[in-house]
DNA sequence: TAGATTGTTAATCGATTAACAATC
DNA sequence: TAGATTGTTAATCGATTAACAATC
């Protein structure tokens, strides 16, 4: 089962997008692709296409190209689609409605079992099913129910205090949505940022410098 | 105006977070920082910030460092905090409801004018002191209104179709929260993609590999 | 002035692209 | 078999790191 050498995180990065463009080949009914053809598609190389796939092992075939089914069943492996890790939510906002409401967890290989907000009267109120709880109830829940990620939609600073809670409650990953910064606090810990803010200021940037006029092309 | 030479997009993404750690430091009344000193606390390398920051300009200071206040307008200023580009909201479902309530436009460069929904249920609603708009009134308010940002919270299939209509009445910049790919077909146009389910299948992988046991280290 | 720290050039490292032999 | 397309090695390109002279 152990891959043989880390693969590099630009290269899962890609994985995503792979899956998602083979979901909907799949969908439009077509059975193989070239890396060539692919790669037309997607805006890439074919070069960097079978790099990629390489990195997980052989899926195609010389003279035939891939099976659009069976790649996209192998890449959904590889992503851990089928796993039901165990996850937690933590703020019942805005964002972390939206999150919970708006995503597929179950395709993505998660299970959401509890939510925690800290303001009453969002409390006993109803989310995706589950019951939103008193975050005083936190620490017993999880070491009922042993959660193994955490999902952040709260105050930074709310943040920066839980997170050293969680990770002795036994978290090991956050889908981190707020403005604190793991960078080198926690070893051992995966963290995933959703820097919305970020994000815009990016697109900020890019716009300003596009209407300036010194702009080459729009990279992405 | 006109920079010499484009900056590559790796720099321009870590520059957000520049700004971020500048703001901090600036709240926490620090007047003066050396590269060396941020980047342990970024956990980046000081040569690193230097290259990154002289992407842009001289804004230190031999035998001193940088002055944090300076950079921090500096970097805001390179960012575009100060403008107020006008922006459209397409889709006010939870995702888009989440964004425009939760988003600091303002701060970052943008001014949010209008809003646009399909579902009769969410037209004539408030949101941040707007009146949602039937989708109905897309095209003679953009008319009257010029707006050049468009934000994306709205199904695939309806991106797909809305993203034409919009470059030609204008948008010059897309933040897009849908699936819909823009990779090849929009030459000139920015797209800030936000793809959260991609994120969270990133994570995915990542926890799975920590737990296999053959991780190195975690890595972001 | 001496010490500190930048701006910048050179060296290294990693990621992408190109090329081609292997093979279906 | 001949044609197509992979898997994989080699070449290129770009980004990061190291080093150091310039200078406050």
């Amino acid at each position: 089962m152990a891959k043989s050498q880390s693969v590099s995180l630009s290269v899962i990065r890609r994985l995503p997008r792979y899956y998602r463009f083979l979901s909907d080949l799949k969908a439009a009914g077509i059975l193989r692709i070239s890396s060539r053809e692919l790669s037309s598609r997607m805006g890439l190389t074919a070069s960097q296409i079978r790099q990629d796939l390489n990195c997980f092992g052989g899926f195609g075939q010389q003279g035939y190209g891939y099976n659009v089914e069976q790649l996209h069943a192998e890449i959904g492996n590889i992503l851990g689609v089928g796993k039901k890790h165990k996850t937690i939510l933590l703020g019942a906002g805005n964002l972390g409605k939206a999150v919970a409401a708006h995503m597929d967890f179950e395709a993505k290989g998660f299970d959401l079992i509890g939510v925690f907000e800290t303001d009453k009267q969002m409390i006993g109120k109803n989310l995706r099913g589950l019951k939103i709880l008193s975050s005083e109830m936190l620490v017993p829940f999880c070491k009922e129910h042993q959660p193994l990620v955490a999902i952040l939609c709260i105050p930074k600073d709310s943040a920066r205090k839980a997170s050293d809670l969680l990770v002795e409650l036994g978290i090991k990953a956050f889908w981190n949505f707020t403005h604190y910064d793991f960078a080198v606090s926690h070893p051992g810990i995966v963290v995933e940022n959703v820097h919305l803010g970020d994000s815009l200021m990016i697109l900020s940037y890019r716009v300003n410098e596009t209407l300036e006029g010194n702009s080459t092309d729009n990279k992405e």
